[in-house]
DNA sequence: GAACATCTTCGGCATTTTTTGAAAAAGTTT
DNA sequence: AAACTTTTTCAAAAAATGCCGAAGATGTTC
C-alpha cells in the first residue's frame, strides 16, 4: 500500500507538466518544510528550492527517488499522520501481500508455480492479473466489509491465496456472500478440506486450488513470476 | 485509467532497485524492440540499450517520461492491444470521472463547490478523499457487481455523483444492497426526488446532496479542487 | 516593526548525463 | 551455416545536473 503511494508520487512527478510544482505539492501535502526536507536529504535548502522551481529541467531519477522517500520518511518519524490518510483504515496485517502482474498470466502456469492441485471441477482456462495473500484467521477477525476492497488490488481477475487455513470453509463462505469474486482461490496447507468449500467453488465456478508448499517458498516463488 | 498506467510505469522505474531492468520489463511487456522504441524517441538503438544496462545511474525524468510515453504510443499506433489488457474489462462509459484528492477535504467544502443542498438528515462533518461521477442510466445497464469496484477508486471515503437521474431511487437502492458505501451521494439535476431515496440515505447514514449545476460546469469546478 | 524562520535566486565548479556511430556479440530464420 | 535482425559495448564531446553558499525577498510572530 505504501509502496503504491510512493510509486504514485514518483510517477506523478515524472509525468507532470511541471515536475517542480508536483514535488512541492507532495512536500506540502506532507507538511514538510524545504529546510526539513533538505536536512533529511543531506543537501542545502536552496537545492530543494531549485528543484521546485525547475532550475534543472530534468532531474535524475535518483534525486526524485530520494525526495519521495525522504518525504515519506519524515512523516514516518513523526508518527505517520499523513501516511495514515492514504492507507485506508487500519494497516491490517491480515493482508500479507498484494501484487499485480504487468499482463495476464494463464491460471495453469500460476497453479504449476504453486505446485497446487485443482480440487474443484472448474476450468483453469483463464488469465489472472494479480494475487492477494490473506491470513484467513486474521482476516475474519479484523476485516470489515469495506476493508475487503483492499483484498482486491486493481482487478478482480486475481487469485486469492488464504493462509492459516483449517478446513477452507470460512474463506469460501466469505466469498460466497460477497459480491466481488476472485478468479481463483488458493488454500494454503489446509488441515482438512471441507466438502462444502468445494461445493461453493463449484456453485460460484471459481477454481479452488490447494497447495502444501511452505509459505516462505510460496511467497518467494510468486515473487519470481 | 491510462494516465494511471503511465504513472505506474514511471513510478516503478524511478523507485526500482534496477531502473534499467524495469524499463526493459515494460518495453518487453509491450512487445516493442529497442530499435522501434529508439525510432519513436528519435535516438539510436544503442541509447536504449545503455539505459537498460544502467550505463547512466540516474537518467533524467524527461528521459523516463519520453520512454514511457513512447512505449504507450507505439502500442496505441498498433491498435492498443496491450493497453487494453490494463483497462480492466470493458472501458465502460458509465464512469465519467474518477479522482482522488491528495488529502481529505471537508464534505461541507465539497458541497459548497457543487452549489448543492443536503436533502438528508445526515451530518456533513466528515472528510472525503475523492469522487466518482457516474452516469446512472448507463451504470445500471452496463455495470455488473464486479464492475462496482471501479466506481470506488482508492477508498470508500468518497463521494458518488450520479448524473442523468430521474428520481434518485435506483442509485440509492444500488447503494443499499451493496456492501461498499460511499461517504456521500450527489444527485445531479434529478427530475423529481423520491422520498425513498432520502429514507435510504437516512438508514445508511449517507448524506444525500442535490445539485442543479450544469454538468460541464460541475466537472470544471471539481477539477479546480 | 523588529526578530525570526522560510523561501528564492544565482554564479560557479565538479560530476554526470545524453547521444552518436561503429564494431562486436547474441539470437533467429531459412 | 549463411543471412538476418536485435542487442551490447564503448570512446568521445557537448550539454546539463547536482550542489553550495551568500544575499535578497517574503512571511510570521511577538
Amino acid at each position: 500500500m505504501l509502496e503504491k503511494l510512493a510509486e504514485k508520487m514518483a510517477g506523478e512527478i515524472v509525468l507532470s507538466e511541471s515536475p517542480g510544482r508536483t514535488i512541492r505539492k507532495w512536500r506540502e501535502t506532507f507538511k514538510v518544510s524545504q529546510k526539513e526536507l533538505a536536512k533529511e536529504l543531506g543537501v542545502s535548502p536552496s537545492t530543494i528550492c531549485d528543484y521546485e522551481h525547475e532550475r534543472r529541467e530534468s532531474p535524475g531519477i535518483k534525486t526524485i527517488s530520494r525526495i519521495v522517500n525522504s518525504i515519506i520518511n519524515i512523516d514516518r518519524k513523526r508518527g505517520g499522520d499523513v501516511l495514515k490518510k492514504y492507507t485506508i483504515g487500519v494497516e491490517s496485517d491480515a493482508i500479507i501481500q498484494i501484487r499485480e502482474f504487468p499482463i495476464g498470466i494463464p491460471l495453469t502456469d500460476f497453479k504449476d508455480v504453486l505446485g497446487a492441485k485443482n480440487v474443484s471441477p472448474c476450468s483453469l482456462q483463464r488469465d489472472i492479473h494479480g494475487y492477494t495473500i490473506v491470513d484467513s484467521v486474521k482476516a475474519i477477525l479484523s476485516l470489515n466489509a469495506t476493508d475487503y476492497l483492499k483484498i482486491y488490488g486493481w482487478s478482480t481477475e486475481r487469485a486469492l491465496i488464504f493462509t492459516d487455513v483449517r478446513y477452507g470453509r470460512s474463506p469460501m463462505v466469505a466469498i460466497r456472500v460477497h459480491p466481488l469474486k476472485p478468479a481463483c482461490v488458493v488454500l494454503h496447507a489446509p488441515k482438512e478440506l471441507d466438502p462444502l468449500a468445494i461445493k461453493i467453488a463449484e456453485l460460484e465456478n471459481i477454481p479452488l486450488l490447494v497447495t502444501k508448499m511452505n509459505l516462505n517458498d510460496l511467497i518467494k516463488k510468486l515473487e519470481e513470476l
